[in-house]
DNA sequence: CTGAAAGCGCTAACAT
DNA sequence: ATGTTAGCGCTTTCAG
């Protein structure tokens, strides 16, 4: 066990409360006794316990951060991590620690709730992907300081982050159209299960729009090796598209193997850019023009806003959209 | 705030001494009192409180998983956030919780002893990207539960575990020769920088020195173009190996499509094989026999050391090598 | 089997 | 500017 206050006060010479305020910076203690006293701190070695000052001051500066933790998830949502990252960092900046918890989907609403009552942590991240109408209840009735990562499926009140997937879209579309380009393929996966891809194509409909153009929109590409496929398909026409744009990385590999295999130059005979930064679209060559988003940003931001909730607990509950970021590269 | 023991004790009729016991499980309460007790503080919605209970007892049920968690590390290491994953699984498991925190290298002595003496946790798991000599003498002076995610790069008496990346190179030639394969090229980085690819290209040297076989290797492949320019390169001799072997999945894109381009078939006319599952050996067309390491599983080995450690304090320092694991695909 | 009481180490209101 | 003291809610020893 280390030393405790009270052996730092008796050596010091003055009484425990006259240490806890010196240690805390409080106003009324004198500048010549604080320092005194960080000084003996110091040479003994001594640090508060954390576990006594989380009792005493009836909080513990800990951050949950709630997610489906399956096995796999670090390589199927290397975003969700980013996020997580950028938290940290932010928390801990501010003295706050960050927890990171496995909670199932379906026992969501239960572990919630206990969670709250324990007062294990200070406040609650919760990623969306354990987000049901239950767990908005929940969520909805203590006055609890949390936030949800992604947008709910579902009418709600809760305070929520997201990514604007829409301006992605748009903006994806608006460079295009900067550049010169007109005809364009938009590659994305199934019509019904992949909402990201929907919410891009919404943006890009919306920039298209106002020039009055349509965006030719090839659903259902799941997979890289469809991706080529389709892509050589395209390819075979006997006017092409000046641009192929892919929903993700991984599309854009089959596409890039097919034009390579035709010879056709990149982006002079047709350009290709795709959303997501990761995981290898700046390692291709060409290296690929991109929207990506910054998910370390967007945690630091998610923990900015429950440290806020904490100090001012009936801030109104509220939603907010990233911007995402454009990466111009060789192809287009 | 939510119900406290007092309140459950007094509409219980008992004392708190009694409640505390019950819903610890302790032997010296009735099991018809502990029956009504639990009942009682369900119905209440009572839950203890989690920083009292800290106190008390003197420890948290916290672990702290500490590494370098700069911007894009999600990205760049999957791998430790699956460890990270596998660690919290075990520990919420048996009633522990695990925080994420951002310790850089520079000044990880000192965030460490502070950690260690400020009684944040209860143990320490270290990512060995921040180990220096200086950190490994701190926690060898303390005694304090903690292990090395890591094989440290110097001498030590520290507690670590890694994964043996030996036993995959030798897994990966083993299985090569037991195919039938002979004349393999095996395509690694920087030689001084790559760490990784010479322990496994050890592994493979002793399965082929058995065989008194020889293994040709090229190094300095360091991105997926260059692979792909060298594996043009080779495939243009009069007799071209009958696999490649990479040491990593982006290697391997640019080899398969150099195999592609020349239309050789896989694995008849030529065999490919690749070092980790990670990102995408599964999605390729054909599909990568690979091996990879259950990082899932180091992390549950990890935190089941922890804790066996904070039982057993004088438990001796001792270090684990991962197995690593063969995925049997199309390309061989 | 149950209860009384002494902490656990620190914070913060109040008194000086 | 400093000290006194009453908690914070629970665990645990010891007595009954």
């Amino acid at each position: 066990m280390s030393a405790t206050i009270y052996e730092l006060a008796s050596k010091a010479g003055v009484s425990i409360s006259t240490v806890s305020k010196a240690l805390n910076d409080s106003y009324s203690i004198s500048e010549k006794t604080k320092q005194r006293i960080r000084e003996m701190a110091e040479e003994m070695g001594y640090l508060p316990n954390a576990r006594a000052r989380s009792f005493a001051r009836q909080k513990n500066g800990i951050i949950i951060f709630g997610a489906d933790l399956s096995k796999g998830v670090g390589f199927e949502n290397p975003h969700m991590f980013e996020i997580v990252t950028g938290a940290e960092r932010y928390l801990s900046d501010k003295g706050y620690s960050l927890i990171l918890k496995h909670i199932p989907k379906d026992t969501a609403p239960e572990s919630v709730k206990e969670l709250i009552q324990s007062n294990e942590a200070d406040g609650l991240i919760l990623h969306a992907g354990i987000l049901t109408k239950q767990l908005s209840y929940v969520l909805g009735k203590e006055t609890y300081p949390y936030l949800i990562i992604g947008k709910p499926d579902f009418a709600n009140t809760l305070s929520w982050m997201d990514v604007s997937h829409e301006s992605a879209g748009q903006m994806a579309a608006n460079y295009l159209l900067d550049k010169g380009y007109r005809r364009i393929v938009f590659l994305m996966g199934d019509e019904n299960k992949d909402q990201i891809s929907l919410r891009r194509l919404d943006g890009i409909n919306i920039a298209f729009g106002e020039e009055e153009l349509f965006v030719e929109t090839i659903a259902g590409i799941s997979s890289y090796e469809k991706s080529r496929a389709v892509t050589e398909e395209i390819l075979k026409r006997d006017k092409i598209p000046e641009v192929i744009l892919c929903t993700n990385n991984y599309l854009s590999i089959g596409c890039l193997q097919s034009i390579h295999a035709k010879n056709l130059r990149i982006p002079e005979d047709i350009a290709i850019m795709t959303f997501d930064n990761y995981p290898f679209s700046m390692l291709l060559e060409p290296t690929l023009t991109a929207i990506e988003v910054d998910m370390f940003e967007m945690g630091t931001q998610a923990a900015r806003f429950i440290l806020q909730k904490i100090k001012k607990p009936n801030l109104l509950t509220q939603s907010f959209c990233t911007t995402p970021l454009l990466l111009e590269r060789e192809s287009t």
